[in-house]
DNA sequence: CGTGCACTTGACAGCTGTCAATGCCGGTGG
DNA sequence: CCACCGGCATTGACAGCTGTCAAGTGCACG
């Protein structure tokens, strides 16, 4: 993904202007890359600057007891990654990447200075936020409610749809970086029970999964297991503050 | 608890001054109260003004299949009801109150107004939007990965310590206006596994739970079965825009 | 005193965690 | 080319937590 849309998809819900996301960029330190398997950020460990995710996967865990975790979100290009450390002194969660990636740093001080002089910007980064604790709501609702095999069906669903939101073209198989260790830890199983529900969608000609390529064989059938409730993805952002420089109206 | 209380809770996090709090004041709607049992947001409906609680209680729920729900968070006096709301056209969730509330509306137009006169106003409700995402985070993990009594005992710390911070006082008795379906609707269980699982704490010695009034009897047992990871409540506010008003360093 | 709601209790089945063993596959080194 | 190895995935057995159903209790309220 070429850094120019990943900044797009970052901002794309205030319809902030291009000459906004400039500013944004200004606010940006240069871009670093690191392989897979790298941890960016640690549990418990004294925040950094939040990353913005330019190319590759990465994810979001808290450590459990006895080495378990539960990974509470998985991070795609253009996603911020380490915002709620803002509000803390220690790391809330270890962010780990899962392919290689490349990131820009956001430093601390440039959220100062986008509340302070790009309202609108500040304004967008309070509606992603807000955005993630909707995904978090729901997912909370999956996780208390819904057996293993709809909640595989969900998370495969959301995936999708967000892969869906950089790439309109892509097909019912992609990639997807993903052990059946990871899942479990997303979706709240064992790893054991993964590869059983996994099983399951296939005999159900769901999906077909497998080293790394997943394939939607049967995509009103895995929404319909999925059953996620309807969500206005529509935004009304008419309280939002006047663009700052353009003179065409929002 | 007294309005003033409520609204410097909201806001004690970045440390606004008082100047501030009185603009903050300014922008909400009248008093306004309801009984118990209220709705007042319903999930998918066009969404309204976000509401500021300043007495009572009541909660946030989102509907399941077939009347089930799933409780998403506990509203206490100074929180921010319908926040999200503001990234969608319509109700994420249904607000109900759970005991008679008292409210102030919250126009849509004075969170535009914050962002763009009251920056520093603004980062606070965007901290206090951070906030909820990791209390979301750190439910996400219990609700995968414990079993209902420790979830129980979780929610039960994690109400008390809410509840402290606006009455340091606090002793080991007191009320909680919920049923024990709100229980199972909070930590996603049946009503009456519920039942059974307080039995279980009661019997182990470390609580006494009825008629709306908990005791906790054993404070460090329920506190190890709940196993909270620590969570370093300080906060980095040094990025944060300067004080608006004040002389004072912050 | 009757009604309704909240809570309790018991029985049973089902989903799922755990443990252990096995299979599969890619990579490495000879 | 082949043997070995480690990570990942599969499979089976079993126990435990939990949902469901159904019946019963107790309390508050009118």
């Amino acid at each position: 993904m070429h850094e120019d849309e990943a900044i797009v998809r970052f901002t794309s819900l205030t319809g902030l202007k291009r000459e906004e996301l400039r500013e944004l960029q200004g606010l940006a330190g240069p871009l670093v890359r690191y392989p897979a398997g790298t941890v960016l950020k640690e549990f418990g460990e004294v925040t950094g600057d939040p990353l913005l995710l330019l190319e590759g996967w990465a994810c979001s865990s808290v450590p459990m007891e006895e080495g378990a975790r539960q990974i509470v979100k998985i991070h795609l290009p253009g996603d911020l990654m380490g915002l709620p450390n803002l509000a803390y002194t220690r790391n809330v969660d270890t962010i780990m990447s899962l392919t290689e990636i490349a990131v820009r740093i956001m430093p601390r001080s440039s959220f100062g200075t986008m509340f302070e002089r790009y309202p609108r910007m500040a304004a967008a980064l309070f509606l992603i936020s807000l955005e993630e604790r909707v995904t978090l709501m729901e997912r909370l609702c999956f996780m208390g409610r819904a057996e293993a095999a709809r909640r595989l069906a969900a998370l495969i669903v959301q995936i999708r749809d967000r892969l869906l939101k950089s790439d309109p073209d892509l097909g019912l198989t992609f990639r997807i970086p993903l052990t059946q260790s990871h899942v479990a830890d997303m979706i709240g199983t064992s790893a054991n029970h993964v590869s059983r529900v996994i099983q399951d969608l296939s005999s159900r000609g769901l999906i077909k999964w497998g080293r790394g390529k997943l394939t939607v064989l049967d995509m009103p059938g895995l929404l319909d297991l999925a059953a996620l409730p309807p969500r206005d993805v529509a935004h009304d952002t008419a309280w939002l503050p006047r663009p700052f420089f353009s003179s065409e109206a929002n």
